[in-house]
DNA sequence: CTGTTAGCGCGTTCAG
DNA sequence: CTGAACGCGCTAACAG
């Protein structure tokens, strides 16, 4: 293995002035720059990483917290998360804590460890203690950034969309298409998201003057099974809804499924709206309508947050909000 | 920040000692061991990771190579990975490289920068250079296994299923429904599985004396747009194909949209076979028959016969072959 | 079984 | 602008 030291000697310099000259090629003469650069090449040199980070306490990665990594939609915010870290020679460190805090514990312990110098949490639990009631940034967390989820009483760096208002937006599309009977399939439980998106659902029924009513809404937990069970839960009341907003789009799918089991016409009998707009909206039977967020994007305000977080200046904004979008398809249709 | 001399301080031992009895705890003797345990707890401390990785010369890290994170067929690769590397402590560096073979480049220059012990590749190709023709794993190259793909002529570690075989199995089901006019949509041209896939579909036209016809195989890229697209391209043939083979689920989808909007029945009209047993096929309409592949356990596999690897051990097989099974479900239907 | 010692390769003072 | 020298925190001989 070729070291700082091989260079050196091959430049003729110390290595004081090799590790310059790559790192501050500004404090050297050009001249001695050049004869460094050359003995570089000649001699095929390249840092050792492992030294690097060791000596500047930091390793040039991040971890990235995912609940569910065979999530099509998380895959996309890594996806956003992993171009800016490249961009930035960045390292993204993976861990999928299949929803268990007690992962999430042994991977954030990485970075009191220097093996990852933040976190972006694409869940919805910060990853370290802390007393219930917390309402401020404990200066001994490790830098981190939500991406999606945010904290309720903790200011906590976010990037997301106006989930409240989103979810507002397709209920009053569904409403306006003359539905009064919309059903609502909610994610886990403590999800602020889902809360969320049940406060947009319930304002804009309010906007309609229309009663919320507990039994339409059913709890589901993002998978595709879980939607087609509430589904099914939902089809089974004496008046079924005309119309059912989903938390995300793979319940929804999931909920598609139930209706057709049930021998419901889509959109005919029952209208579906998701929520995320994953790839696969617009290839299902018939088509999803739902609510598009700029995934890729997420990912990459969370990863730019983090970054300037990282680098000591005071983030740009402490939480970024990004524009969603209605994307009208086929799944939902006026009632007549 | 406590280091190993504080721990040994306070246990009154060397730093030698404490070392051991952290690492090497059957090296020591249980009275010292003891003291060094609590004299651990009671200072708080952790081991350095970076100065540990730095010493040992080596990361506890493995890179994931992923052509694209948003297909949910790599993600539960990913997952199963994931698991055994958490197991045996190891990390997971991620690495989409969006196809591009100049990103795998970056990627697995970490591995010579020491930033990672090894690498799986869920692409299909090695990410590192080396002369056509080839025949030899090159003892140069750092530790790598492949899941999925594999390669022609390098007997390079890989983990995967009998795609042959497979794509044969779901082929003569459809032949075995009456069809004898069967398309196949290939995937990317390169990929060695798509080969494989191609040549049993070949075997099974063949066993039932039915001619090769190139007209019938389309070539897509594995995205559920390019499925859509290569059954467009199918269904202008004058005589279209009354069933067709898709390489992936994906496509399948997509192709099964297609057939959709040029108003054709499914199965009625047509049958479609996927391949991989994404969870999206359960939730098609109708449902995707599709050959399932064992993903959880192909990344595990994978994972654990890079450790084999790392570990100097020889591996106990270089090429694991896991079964298949064909999954019948509603997409599938006897030629009328 | 335990302690002493010598670096790993690099970044970073501090003089010059 | 450059070089000598130190040490980051830890592991791995080696000697005792």
């Amino acid at each position: 293995m070729v070291t700082i030291k091989d260079v050196a000697k091959l430049a003729g310099v110390s290595i004081a002035t090799v590790s310059r000259s790559l790192a501050e090629p500004d404090k050297v003469s050009e001249k001695t720059r050049n004869k460094v650069i050359q003995a570089v090449e000649k001699s095929g040199y390249v840092a050792n990483t492992l030294a690097q980070n060791f000596r500047r306490r930091r390793s040039n990665t991040v971890l990235v917290l995912v609940p569910d990594i065979a999530n099509p939609f998380f895959a996309n915010i890594i996806q956003g998360i992993e171009r800016v870290a490249r961009q930035f020679k960045y390292r993204v460190l993976l861990g999928d804590t299949q929803g268990y805090d007690e992962n999430e514990r042994i991977y954030s312990d990485l970075v009191s460890h220097k093996q990852a110098d933040g976190i972006i949490c694409l869940g919805r639990n910060i990853p370290f203690p802390y007393r219930k009631g917390r309402q401020s940034l404990d200066p001994a967390w490790p830098p981190f950034v939500m991406a999606c989820e945010y904290h309720r009483d903790i200011p906590v760096p976010a990037v997301g969309i106006d989930n409240v208002a989103a979810a507002e937006v397709g209920v009053r599309h569904l409403l306006s298409l003359g539905h009064r009977h919309i059903a609502y399939i909610d994610g886990p439980e403590d999800s602020i998201l889902c809360e969320d998106r049940l406060q947009g659902y319930k304002n804009a029924l309010k906007s309609s003057q229309l009663r919320y009513e507990k039994g339409l809404v059913v709890q589901g937990d993002f998978t595709l099974a879980s939607g087609y069970r509430a589904m099914t839960t939902l089809l089974q009341r004496k008046q079924r809804p005309s119309a059912v907003f989903c938390a995300n789009d793979e319940m929804a799918i999931g909920a598609m499924q139930a209706c057709r089991d049930a021998g419901c016409e889509l959109p005919g009998d029952i209208s579906v709206l998701g929520f995320d707009d994953i790839v696969f909206a617009e290839y299902t039977s018939p088509r999803l309508t739902t609510i598009h967020q700029p995934r890729n994007e997420i990912g990459e305000r969370a990863m730019t947050l983090l970054l300037d977080i990282l680098s000591g200046a005071s983030p740009a904004a402490n939480r970024v909000i990004l524009p969603f979008s209605l994307e009208l398809r086929d799944s939902t249709k006026r009632l007549e």
